[in-house]
Order: C-alpha cells, then structure tokens, then sequence
DNA sequence: TAGTGGTCTAGACCACGGT
DNA sequence: CCGTGGTCTAGACCACTAG
C-alpha cells in the first residue's frame, strides 16, 4: 500500500495532535520547519497541513502559524460537547448500564454489517440530567473489534469520542440519522421523569468510523420540553 | 478589493454551473484548458477547482476531468431532494399559502437582525404530500431584500433553494435548526391529517445565505410515524 | 497512445504578526 | 526586522481513462 509523502506527514502530525504530543492551543511545526524535517517541499507541507484544517484539527493564522484546535467530538446531529453547551452549565451524565458484552439486539436503528455480527456486542446506556432533570437517555451498541480493554474503561472527559480518538486512535468519518417524534413508551417515561405518551424526540444514528467494521448505533431519547436539541451548519 | 487569481477563475466556473453554462454531469475545461485559457499554471487552476469540490459544486474523476454534480440544495437537516428521495416515488408538494407580503410575525425560530425587520417580508406555506397523505407543513419567512420579482415566481422544479440559487445567484451558506417533539395543535393536526397532540417533530431552521441582510426563518412540522426524517454526513 | 487528474520539486513575491 | 502563512510560476513524473 503506497502512501503518498503528504499523506505520511498528515498522519505524523494527525497522531501527535490525538495523542496530545502537540497540546491544544500549541503551535505546530512551521511550514518551513516541515520542508526542513521531512525533505519537502512547501507545497507538500501545506498540503498536509490543507486536510488537517479541513477536518479540523488546525487552524492556521496568517504570519503566527498552525494552531491546534478544540475538535468537535462527532459529526451529526447532538454532540456531548454540543449538549453540554446548548444547555449551558450544570450538565451531568449518569451511567444507567455501564459498558458490557451483550448478544447483539434483535434490531437496531439500520443495518448492521454481517462482520459485525460475528464480533462480541457492547452496550451502554446513560442519561444526561441538567441539574437534577433527566433529559436525554441515550443507548450505544458497537462491536468489539479492535478496541481491547473497553469495557471497565473510564471515558476521557466523559465522552466516548473523545476516548475513542485518544486511546485508540480511531476517528467518527460519517454518521446516518433518523429522526422520529414518538409518545413515550413506559420504561424511557419513568427514566426521563414524564408523562408515558408524552411526545419524545428519538435520535436514531449509526457512526462509521476510520477502523474498517467498526460502527457505532444510537438511540436518543430527548425530552425537548425545556431543552430542545439545536445545532449550527458552516458552508 | 483584490481578487487572487484562482478566485477570479472560481467565480467565474461557479456561476457558469449555477446559471447551467455547464450542466449537470457534463464537464468542466480541463486543467491544462484553463491554464491555457486565462494564462495561468497548474497549481492556480487546481486551487479554483479544489474550492469547488469542496463545496460539493463538481466530483474530480482522475484520467477523464471534473464533472459538474447535483448539488445538494440545502445545509442542515432536511432538502427537498432528500424528502423526495427518502420517501421514493410519489411526492407532491401543494402550497398552502403562497409566497406574498405580510407584516413580520411576533415571533420566530431565531433572533432576527435589525435591519430585516425593516424590510418587508416575504411568507409562503406549503404541505409536502406522500401520494395522499401530508407529510410535512413548512411555514416560511424572508425579507424581500435583492429579491425583485420574487412574488408570483414559479419556483424552479418546486425548489425554493434552487430558485434562489439559479435567479439570484444566492447560495445557503449556513443553517441553523432547533428540534422539538411536540403536540400537535389543532391547526397543524388538521392539516396533516392525524389527532390533535399526537407527536409531532418540529425543525426550526435559520438559513443564513451569500447575500448579506439575506436570512431565511423556517419550520417543518413532521409527521414522522411513516416518514421519519433521515440524512446522511460524510466527514 | 493521447489526454486527464494526482503528486511533487524548486524556486519567487507578498501580506501579516510580533519584536 | 524576521519568520510566518498565502499565492503563484514553470516545470516534472506518474496513474488512470478511453479510443
């Protein structure tokens, strides 16, 4: 498998900057340090430079340099970082199932690959509270594959992206979703404290991620009464 | 106001694509084309057509050139393409109100900009149908700024977006969207033919486009029992 | 085989930021 | 002032597509 010479700079760095070898707000290697290191050109420096800012990693200002950014924790349509920021202060997460091996459901919110199936199932489910309100439950099933070690791990920060990307390098590349108004059936009514019937929104969403075989299923059951789900799209 | 070069040639393929110079799935100079044409090297006409992948204007295919692509039509969660195409054959679109001024209503999904308001402001409303059955009730407002002509348009292949696009040269270049599951009031429930307070999914969107003072204000009521809504993001 | 896009080199000049 | 990123030139070799 041939790499390309940016290619192999853009994952040198990409890696430094997950495993927090180049800290967020620091500075990476100018352009010409770059050339200098790798035996390149400035434009295959800027190039590999050119797909961090693309997908975020990097912003770059004109006569200071490459800085490292804060990166979005998924793609889609809530993120816990989102969550946390939509509602502003006081949001807690409780794990209601921690991460346990489970035979995989009957069904899920799309299809899942027939690799997966042969994989063992893990399984979480925890719900966000805004102080002592429970506004979201939220349902994770994933297959084994490659992530040794993950069950009876801490999130990172409480976030599961962010633990997926640092521990093991694994980035979110696409998400499916699907989105239904549903009355609330008896089990999610007495865990997010409402009405049974009461209209919840249902977040269902499969993630594809840079390990080939492994994605991720989501259901999120939102209680937007006083918190409704909000996001904002840049061109 | 300095123009750099491969913007110059940016601009001038991109209107040619949004105006239908160059057609859907026909292709675009090729690279040595364009150098010769507006004198300029290889890596300048690149730069003008990597702009317009990344904007999802044209698909680069390696020994035979850069095709022009269907483009999406709006950012955020739902297009009108991606209606029709996630619910198949058989969509229609009746307009309830059609597009006509009216005073800016009290209130609306997002904070407005000062000088909107003093514009007048344009409303349409329209049911979008599965065969028979109503589907979606989308209420929308925009200020009449830069948009001579506007009422009484025919909307080109029943899209607002593509009408915006092909008549004014305007882009979307941002959403905004809030989501809540919500009862059906008795109007909404009328028209979309279900039972008063049965759940409803209510996206709430500002679309922020190239045409500055230019916003448009939207909600989409939902009846997701049949058809939920769905979209995809790649990375 | 001719033409296309993908990668890369080795330079150049400019505008911006901080000292 | 110097170092930074932003733009651009004038080449080169390669891999892919299609006649």
């Amino acid at each position: 498998m041939k790499q390309t010479r940016y290619r192999q700079i853009y994952n040198e760095l990409k890696s430094g900057i997950q495993q927090g070898r180049y800290m967020v707000d620091s500075y990476l290697p100018s352009e010409n340090d770059l050339c200098a290191t790798w035996q390149i050109t400035r434009t295959t420096a800027r190039r590999a430079l050119d797909e961090l800012q693309k997908e975020g990693f990097i912003e770059r200002q004109h006569g200071k340099g490459s800085r490292v950014k804060e990166r979005r924790q998924s793609l889609g349509l809530l993120t816990v970082k989102g969550f946390s920021e939509a509602v502003g202060q006081n949001v807690n997460t409780i794990f209601f199932k921690n991460p346990h091996i489970v035979s995989w459901p009957g069904i899920l919110p799309f299809a899942t690959e027939e690799a997966e199936l042969q994989q063992p199932c893990i399984h979480f489910e925890r719900v966000r509270m805004v102080g002592d309100m429970p506004v979201i439950l939220e349902q994770d099933w994933l297959s084994a594959t490659n992530l040794p070690g993950f069950v009876g791990l801490e999130f990172e920060e409480g976030s599961f992206f962010k633990t997926l990307s640092r521990k093991y390098l694994i980035e979110i590349t696409s998400s499916e979703q699907e989105l239904r108004a549903l009355p609330a059936d008896t089990r999610s009514a007495k865990l997010l404290n409402i009405r049974p019937g009461a209209p919840l929104l249902r977040i269902s969403l499969r993630f594809t991620t840079s390990k080939p075989g492994l994605n991720i299923y989501s259901y999120l059951y939102c209680n937007t009464e006083l918190y409704p789900i909000g996001n904002t799209y840049t061109h």
